[in-house]
DNA sequence: CGGCACATTGACGTGCATCAAACCGTGTGG
DNA sequence: CCACACGGTTTGATGCACGTCAATGTGCCG
């Protein structure tokens, strides 16, 4: 199996997470072309600003979405792992402001948005599933923001490290949500949780000091989870992994309680 | 005509100044059934956590998404005004952390999932359009991140008071830009930027003392638009209101350039 | 062994939070 | 027509979380 194979079919995975597609559908995921582009560390994928005619599935590595101010401080906005098709909103939006990054060694396949494109509008449960997929990072963010405005360093640290310890568990790129590889320098989760370097650097200290967690280079070993999923605030809610909430395109049959109507 | 009716043609002509869409489609949207629900002012329309089965049109007034912590204090998440589908994404995700609160006295039409379900399985173009609708709120929220994580006070403020001026020139729901009700009390605007009332308020005065702005009532006058957005390192471009840019579902022969293959 | 990127530590400054009081406009009831 | 209450704005005093700057430590790689 080549390794762009491999990557595709986690995306289907993470389609298929939250989202009902039938064999055809299943199959022009699968067939989708692509390029194999492999990103140094520190490298942008796409500047600020780009207009782009393919989207970034990341199949392996770290990978980020970020803003960039005047002075060319930088806040991410998002983290994208193996599976992750980083910027699939491209496709209805190619111009945005953001750029995306590798902050590890990263393989990346590009997909062109005719391609996405087509089978979206073939297969309408595609069209749905990615725009689904879309909200699910949308989502993200929105957390981020209550994140950011709304919390203090520990809480904002914390909720990254459950965050990306649920994501990685879930996609298979760690073993459990406990126990993961973050290839990030201190100085790019600063930028991720809107602190400097230094202030990142005595948080985490602290959190190890009270034995939330440990960590030896960029293995990051959550000690003790509720505790820090406490501190955070965490609600995994947001991330819409509930197996329960997957849908076929006609979904009134599943669920059908709520307020309205 | 109806008061829903006319909200409806105001979202439709937001869909339509980002994507083309042919006479059925766009009487397939002005066909879509609704209620009307009359708010008043700090009601929440949908609660943190609820599962809904209708999206919320915002019909009249300021409508805030928000994020709730443990001890109550709120974050929003993102400002809704007339003609805004304030949780389209719902129709995909409708069990989500956030709630949905008027800010002002509002108008509110419940528009059924099943219904928008429908036409954008129907419709591959009214699907791409809905995605793309919700990926401007969601580069919206992107901004936001930025704008909390790597802005002051000051630039916080200003940043938001762009983007509401320009969104309720754009929704005809102020003349210009540089004149606009902001139905929202300090505290409101506070819970938006990350910050305390009190702060808001200084901040404020700091901008009016510059000469920047102008503010009796509700109503925000912009004396120095350029100052503003500069103070704001205010680019639209993240609002994806370039009408060059507005789309078919072939768009293929309309922009071809960009980095990739 | 030297160089380099990153992590760590310390001293100090500041932007914003916090708390509390006063002020102001508006609606309400006597 | 005044007394009052109430939500919102404004002001001041004080404290702390985080930023800034600068030095030192540490592991990795050539």
């Amino acid at each position: 199996m080549l390794p762009s194979d491999s990557a595709m079919q986690k995306f289907l995975e993470r389609l298929l997470s939250r989202s009902a597609l039938d064999p055809a559908e299943q199959q022009a995921i699968l067939n989708l072309p692509c390029n194999v582009l492999q990103m140094r560390a520190r490298r942008d994928i796409v500047s600020p600003g780009e207009t782009v005619s393919n989207a970034c599935l990341v199949a392996k590595g770290l990978v980020a979405r970020f803003d960039q101010m005047r002075d060319g401080r930088r806040q991410i906005v998002g983290f994208h792992i193996a599976g992750d098709m980083c910027d699939l909103h491209s496709v209805v939006a190619p111009t945005a402001g953001w750029g995306i990054s590798a902050l590890s060694g990263a393989t990346i396949l590009h997909v062109p948005h005719s391609a996405l494109r087509a089978i979206a509008v073939e297969f309408p449960a595609i069209a749905l599933a990615f725009w689904r997929d879309s909200t699910v990072d949308a989502s993200i963010i929105a957390k981020w923001v209550g994140n950011l405005g709304r919390q203090d360093a520990r809480a904002r640290v914390a909720h990254v490290l459950c965050e990306l310890g649920i994501r990685m568990e879930r996609a298979g790129v760690a073993a459990s949500r406990t126990c993961f590889v973050l290839d990030a320098t201190q100085e790019q989760l600063a930028d991720a949780v809107g602190l400097t370097a230094v202030h990142v650097n005595r948080t985490i200290q602290r959190l190890r000091r009270d034995g939330l967690i440990e960590s030896r280079g960029h293995t990051v070993e959550v000690k003790d989870w509720p505790a820090l999923a406490q501190t955070a605030e965490f609600d995994p809610a947001y991330l819409l992994l509930d197996d329960n909430a997957r849908w076929t395109t006609q979904p009134s049959a599943i669920r059908t309680h709520g307020s309205g109507q």
